[in-house]
DNA sequence: CTATGTGAACGTGTTCACAGCG
DNA sequence: CGCTGTGAACACGTTCACATAG
């Protein structure tokens, strides 16, 4: 089933049966497929060779079927009664994922959040070096930060055509997010990791992924505030804290 | 439907009709309940008193019908005919998060990420005002950062104890993680933002919620693959790039 | 007559459990 | 005989469409 060819290649298409199954890959499925990379290459740094659905599984801090449905949707590459190579499923999600070729990042708004992403310094993870800085502040252009001077925002498009940018990272402020994720957009950067607490329009083409901190906190404090609830409701039910039935 | 109590209570419990709502409302909802919160309070600032689903949605990114089922997970509180008044579904979703108690947080690990985070000084959307920084790194005890002095690791326990830490924040580099979100949770911090590469084991009553940087990336780079790959596909099939039949 | 609120239909993602391969 | 790979069952979340309240 798996279609051999070099790997590591820089610019290698996908097989035909490839493409179909990026296409029926689940969004979630994605996500936790990074999550599976990186603990496999931990794993390949350490010296193991083979992992069994179960230890990779319980690494990544998944269910062991759910972790081989995930994988089956890349296609078979695992020994029945074995397990997986390690090295062999890397090189497979790393091509699932796009991450034979390398993504030129740019951040725009060099505030707190800015500058701690461009001393990332290449993204975690690697094959996502940030290659230009932008932002308003004229004090502010010029200056090196992790390596790469900012450059003004007018110069987005200019800059970003040179270093052939394909993801672009938002960390303005919130008024400033629409304006400068238009700018993105007409300098043809088709993705956007978006920091502002705003909700960006964008044509049917581009793809944005938020990070919001502030629901992040909220989806927190509303957990928190459940748990407490129940607490209060178990003790009016005569169950204590620790769960030992007080009151039967 | 509504149960009514004053508004803007610290300490109230919720009625025991919002507390069996509240267990039943789906995580994906809470998380665009956060969105909506933010939405209509900028319409509050703006004066606006009455929004119709239609208009909160579209400003919210959402459809109308995912919005009313939302609102409709805690309760009815619009009126048939005209709409929701904006102050009183911001003070239902205030209160349905968890948002009348403040959350108290802390800061683990001040290198770039943590500056930065400690900076925000008070998290985003208020309410979630920052009391305690904590590092190893002896160099940086004592140091203010946004104003709050650097505690070192050792004393997690403690200081989380006085200052009544609801809400942990890892952002120590990767091997750390654990080690920290250990001593977190054995200071009694029940929820955990984590920033880290990696992957945290916590007891049930633990709940975490992680912000991964890296997966964000690869996640975007898929996308970048997948659209590169329908487009090489789409040439084989004789469609331009602007999506012109160029080959019937 | 308008816009909410919601049961019912639908679709997507997760889990189960076992057939089948090594 | 163990572990993968996967169809089938299930659970969850989204969308539809309309009865219902104002």
């Amino acid at each position: 089933m798996a279609s051999q060819r070099g790997e590591g290649d820089l610019t290698t298409p996908l097989e035909p049966a490839d493409r179909e199954r990026a296409r029926a890959i689940p969004e979630a499925a994605v996500a936790r497929l990074a999550v599976y990379l990186r603990v496999l290459s931990g794993m390949a740094d350490q010296g193991v060779t083979t992992v069994s659905s179960e230890e990779l599984s319980t690494a990544a801090g998944v269910n062991s079927a759910k972790l081989r449905k995930d994988l089956s949707y890349i296609g078979s590459y695992g020994t029945r009664g074995v397990g997986y190579d390690v090295e062999v499923l890397v090189s497979h999600i790393e091509r699932i994922l796009g991450l034979t070729r390398k993504h030129s990042v740019a951040v725009v708004g060099i505030g707190n959040l800015g500058h701690a992403l461009a001393n990332y310094g290449g993204f975690p993870g690697r094959g996502f070096p940030v290659t230009a800085l932008f932002d308003v502040d004229d004090d502010l252009v010029g200056v090196p930060v992790g390596g790469i001077p900012v450059n003004h925002i007018e110069d987005i498009q200019r800059v970003c055509a040179e270093r052939e940018v394909s993801i672009g990272v938002i960390a303005t402020p919130p008024p400033a997010a629409q304006g400068v994720c238009d700018r993105l957009v007409s300098a043809g950067v088709q993705c956007i990791l978006n920091f502002a607490p705003v909700v960006l329009q964008v044509p049917d083409n581009v793809e944005v992924r938020k990070v919001d901190l502030a629901v992040e906190m909220q989806i927190l404090s509303f957990h928190v505030a459940r748990r407490a609830d129940e607490a209060a409701n178990d003790l009016v039910n005569g169950i204590g804290v620790d769960g030992m039935v007080i009151r039967p």
